[in-house]
DNA sequence: TATTGTTATACTCTATAACTATA
DNA sequence: TATAGTTATAGAGTATAACAATA
């Protein structure tokens, strides 16, 4: 993730604009970009974008899988797969094995090496997350979590 | 925003994998992703962006204001904003005029069309809201928007 | 005939660097 | 000398289309 030209911020911002504090979008949207952007810093050292280490927990907690299960879990297109994993395995954190069962079908595995660089990366990314989190109460986090889930089983295989 | 290619889900995938259910960064980044595809797509129509519809927002709330200002309130490069308002002006949605006090400044101003444009997109996103948000009740809403306000004041302006 | 994975390619978004004009 | 806005350009990310191997 690049980092912003020089902008001169005359005045400080607020946060939350008045007019927009009652939108679902703008809350979502602009909280989802701070923490992904303080996880892309943080694991910058690891040489892993966020987008890559999501797909690695998914592949740590799915056992090995093809890349077509990845995808659907994942919501990103066959291709964009392709290339993340042709980046992993690059750096021997992946390996593909063609299936047994399936000759057409890749099956994922993270190497004892990506495990460790997943574990790694998963440390650095708690820390961030702790961070970001400190201005709620416990509860109040497992009830903003609560609530994320709800949003998402409701709404992630909805057709428009 | 395009559309994926057809990826064949063998298995419906679920939501929320178990082991990403506590990661703020996955259920935020979901969530704000879900939303923000359904507002691009009810905005369609209307040739808007969901990042030109939230521009237009932070306009008509902020009364005219030089481009610099909307660049340090929406969090993007002078050089992303000029492109955004090329876009718009060029529609006739927003209108540049250099500022009295400052020449080099451009005040930003909503025209007619624009506020006409915008209140009929904002009934757009106001449905899609509705929709996404239906699975939880006015009260749990109301938490989850004050949980993610408060994320936003404490984490805005944290410098890394 | 359909599906998995791949390649080649294109598009979108956003930023960096260099420029103009004002301050 | 610094700032507001602009231009030209490049990079990251992600998609579409066509293809090979397999089902």
């Amino acid at each position: 993730m690049p980092k912003p030209t020089q902008n001169t911020q005359s005045e400080a911002p607020e946060a939350v604009p008045t007019s927009l504090s009652h939108s679902a979008g703008f809350l979502l949207n602009r909280s989802a970009r701070i923490i992904r952007e303080r996880v892309e810093e943080a694991l910058h050292p690891l040489g892993l974008s966020a987008q890559a280490y999501g797909l690695m927990r998914l592949i740590e907690a799915g056992g090995p899988t093809t890349q077509q299960s990845l995808c659907a879990r994942n919501k990103i297109d066959r291709t964009t797969m392709v290339q993340l994993l042709d980046q992993l395995e690059e750096r021997q954190l992946v390996l593909r094995q063609p299936s047994s069962t399936d000759r057409r079908a890749n099956l994922i595995f993270l190497t004892p090496r990506g495990r460790k660089t997943l574990s790694r990366a998963t440390r650095l990314v708690k820390k961030e997350q702790e961070k970001f989190l400190a201005p709620l109460a416990p509860e109040e986090w497992e009830s903003l979590r609560q609530q994320l889930i709800k949003l998402l089983e409701h709404n992630f295989d909805r057709q428009p």
